[in-house]
DNA sequence: TGCCAGGCCGGGT
DNA sequence: ACCCGGCATGGC
């Protein structure tokens, strides 16, 4: 098993090269971007981060201070705008409050309370609260998404119906935790994901794993 | 033109 | 402990 996931990842980096996630200018961007890409194309977020920027409140103060009616006009983009303004207001509330709004001050804490901490914010699940831990604070935490369990699932790795802890535990247990592999991974099986593995349109026959 | 995207919550079984 | 509807825009 163990060679199965490096092997996968050899052929995805050698076909896909380094996709150099996660796409974005800042760790705090990053932190917004996980929120929004929530069931989100990743096209429709960059235009909402981008009126966050134009608007020049993509910090965590002045994003916590935007009123919910201004905010969610400037994420719109995004979709599921309503929820969205929640959710972000949720999270800044925890991180300004928890850490003072401080990257540093965050990142120094133990991954094991952070990942718990940021589960308990209404809005914040699994998978995003491994994006902000993997690709904001470099914790080195294995990201599960969507793509990630449907390519598994088809080349017979984890049941279909496996769990996110499930799916998580496998990489772990059977990867080195090194933050650039789970980083560089990560992004290959969305990539991979995007162009050979979509839900009704699968292109295994020219599929690099094949 | 309909299908789907880098999920998560809450209410019902 | 699962299961499912709701949430919403924009690209292809």
């Amino acid at each position: 098993m163990k060679d199965k996931l490096y092997l996968i990842y050899r052929k995805l980096f050698s076909f896909f090269g380094a996709q150099h996630w996660w796409p974005g200018d800042s760790a705090f961007e990053v932190m917004v971007g996980a929120i929004l890409t929530q069931n989100t194309n990743w096209l429709n977020v960059e235009k909402a981060i981008d009126n966050l920027k134009q608007s020049k409140v993509l910090k965590p103060q002045r994003l916590y201070n935007l009123s919910k009616k201004k905010l969610a006009k400037l994420i719109k983009p995004a979709g599921y705008y309503n929820i969205k303004t929640d959710r972000l207001k949720s999270f800044l509330g925890f991180f300004l409050k928890s850490y003072n709004g401080n990257l540093k001050k965050m990142s120094q804490e133990n991954t094991r309370v952070l990942r718990k901490g940021l589960l308990s914010v209404k809005g914040i699940g699994p998978e995003t609260a491994d994006s902000i831990l993997l690709y904001a604070l470099d914790k080195p935490v294995f990201v599960i998404d969507a793509y990630t369990k449907r390519i598994l699932s088809r080349h017979h790795l984890i049941e279909r119906e496996a769990t996110y802890d499930e799916t998580q535990n496998l990489f772990m247990r059977e990867l080195k935790g090194d933050v650039q592999l789970f980083n560089e991974y990560h992004a290959l099986l969305v990539r991979v994901g995007k162009e050979f593995c979509l839900k009704n349109k699968p292109r295994c026959e020219i599929c690099p794993l094949k």
